[in-house]
DNA sequence: CCTTTTCTGTGTATGCCATACACGCTACTG
DNA sequence: CAGTAGCGTGTATGGCATACACAGAAAAGG
């Protein structure tokens, strides 16, 4: 049964993502594959957005029916967690950069272009720790940036969890924000200038003086781009970092 | 019709949030407030979670038929909306401080605060920028904190989204580990006890070599509560943000 | 006063969704 | 060759958001 678990404590359709599932050779082959349903399911999402991938779906696709999909993944969760370490795909391969801050730099503006790939990848919850090859892979590679800074290793994790989590707030922010004006089909542009003038109208002076205040300076009918907020907050957080790490120095 | 709009573009459930509605007199009194149908789904939300938040459970609590929330609310999520702005509740009254560190560390944690009291609002998907009145007033505070900085009016919108971002993100992680586990019945400690030892088997030394050497520190089985993750990350953004302050004079 | 208009609550229907369960079949093990 | 475990599937259950049409209430206009 798809539920049992074999050591690991891994669904067992997780455990086939690491290579250890075997094939017990007792029933009829399988017609499918992990891989084609995640690919599928992959292809959906990138097409149609998250929400059209069902399970019907997915199997209209491979020509199958609903329930043989759940041969191979006991619940829609475990594929969502398959697709998410599809999304991510393996890190850039090679060694990091010496200077921590170059490395981890390099290492954050990756994970956003894998995650801006698929942008779908953002609106899967998160219900675990990582533990599908890929998360696991950029887990090693972004512990590896920090290799030689005075961090602990404790902190070292608090600081990856920090800046992935900061990746992913702004992918998603992003994307959300384009998603929504597609299918207004609006600008961008247009449409932040709508929303500076509906909060003129409706906040006054007095009760939001400092609301008042930035509308008034008209910088949000002139907007810096996903990359400028994204390049900001990021040297924000890496300046933080590092003045840590010089205090350690 | 209720996804009219009346010159402010907003959907008109949203003015009534601000007071805007005037009853225009013609039909049967309405035997429904937004708000009591708010409240009722606020109440299913922090009793059962927001998945359990549905158009007929909030209708059935009410004592009404599902159809005649439609005549309050367009759409669903519009009561969502409404339903996270409830949720945020006002911010902190009086004036901030006059240090923005000191001010705004207390709006980052406020905001926590608030959020914490109803997890389940950071499940709400964000599919605007901020337009009811909390969210609003949130953001004048916030925008308060950052009066005497330096800061052009732009930099200060993006700190806000920053942190509030963080904040958000760091509610999320914590609740969700938190339902996980109530779901499972394991204790955090013993969940990430069993995490660690899964990543052991599945990493070996040769292509994991930073995440084994984490593991070997065991760290991961004596972690930080949610409450230290969240005071590192506020530390490292707020001190970023001090070196880009200082950096102007 | 009566008609018209407009807004209310509601019942019904459509078309989705995840998934539990039971069945027949296949291909290997003994 | 019998047993059995894994496979594909059809059907059924119980949910969901919401479109639509209708009956009745309250006010406006004559």
């Amino acid at each position: 049964m798809a539920t049992e678990e074999s050591g690991t404590g891994l669904p067992s359709s997780i455990e086939a993502a690491w290579g250890l599932r075997e094939r017990p050779g007792k029933g009829p082959r399988p017609g499918l594959t992990l891989g084609r349903i995640v690919d599928a399911a992959v292809g959906i999402a990138s097409a149609d957005g998250l929400g059209a991938v069902s399970m019907s779906r997915v199997a209209a696709e491979l020509g199958v029916s609903t329930m043989s999909l759940y041969r191979y993944v006991s619940a829609k969760d475990e594929l969502l967690t398959l697709m998410e370490d599809a999304a991510y795909g393996p890190p850039p391969p090679g060694e990091p950069a010496e200077d921590w801050r170059t490395g981890f730099t390099g290492w954050a503006r990756a994970l956003r272009t894998a995650m801006a790939r698929h942008p779908w990848v953002v609106n899967i919850p998160i219900s675990a720790p990582p533990s599908t090859p890929n998360s696991v892979a950029w887990m090693e590679l972004g512990l590896a940036c920090l290799r030689r800074s005075n961090l602990c290793e404790g902190e070292k994790v608090s600081v990856l969890m920090l800046v992935s989590g900061f990746v992913r707030n702004e992918v998603r922010m992003t994307f959300d924000l384009l998603a929504a004006h597609r299918r207004s089909g609006q600008s961008i542009e247009s449409s932040m200038a709508a929303w500076a003038r509906l909060l003129e109208k409706l906040t006054d002076a007095e009760r939001f003086p400092a609301v008042t205040a930035a509308l008034r300076t008209g910088e949000f009918d002139t907007p810096g781009g996903p990359d400028d907020e994204f390049v900001f907050g990021l040297e924000r957080i890496l300046d933080g970092v590092e003045a840590l790490i010089s205090s350690r120095g």
